[in-house]
DNA sequence: AACGTGACCCTAG
DNA sequence: ACTAGGGCCACGT
């Protein structure tokens, strides 16, 4: 995974499949942003599609592996994917089952849990 | 087939 | 510090 910059094109079945494996990098009780996945992946002006890829993984029955897409917030520690799991409410309480707080749907001490795949992978 | 709409983000004023 | 605008591209209508 450390040479996999700039392969899959965004919107392409790698590309998805490529987000979804950064995901799952993403240790326990850290976070990141749709924005930091795709420059990871060569891709940096195409975060909505990781937020699509996001999706994906939510409502894909066919996945290999779950994808932990509750720790992938925006790039201020919002948590503006929070409508998407089964209840509005999910996405908050699996982050704060990790140590993580959050206050007004936003990631409290948001750099202090921030975890960047360019820097840290 | 065109059009609007986003789990986004950067740049320019 | 804030706003507006542009790029991005899958999807539903």
């Amino acid at each position: 995974m450390t040479q996999k910059q700039a392969t899959a094109r965004p919107g392409s079945r790698d590309f998805e499949r490529d987000v979804h494996a950064v995901a799952r990098l993403i240790p326990f009780g850290r976070v990141t942003s749709y924005g930091a996945i795709a420059q990871y992946l060569g891709a940096a002006r195409s975060s909505r599609m990781v937020g699509w890829a996001m999706n994906r993984a939510l409502n894909t029955t066919s996945e290999g592996q779950p994808v932990p897409a509750h720790r992938v917030v925006n790039r201020i520690g919002v948590l503006s994917g929070r409508l998407h799991f089964p209840t509005p409410i999910a996405m908050q309480e699996r982050l704060e089952s990790e140590g993580i707080a959050i206050r007004d749907h936003q990631v409290v001490n948001f750099n202090a849990h921030f975890w960047n795949p360019s820097t840290e992978l």
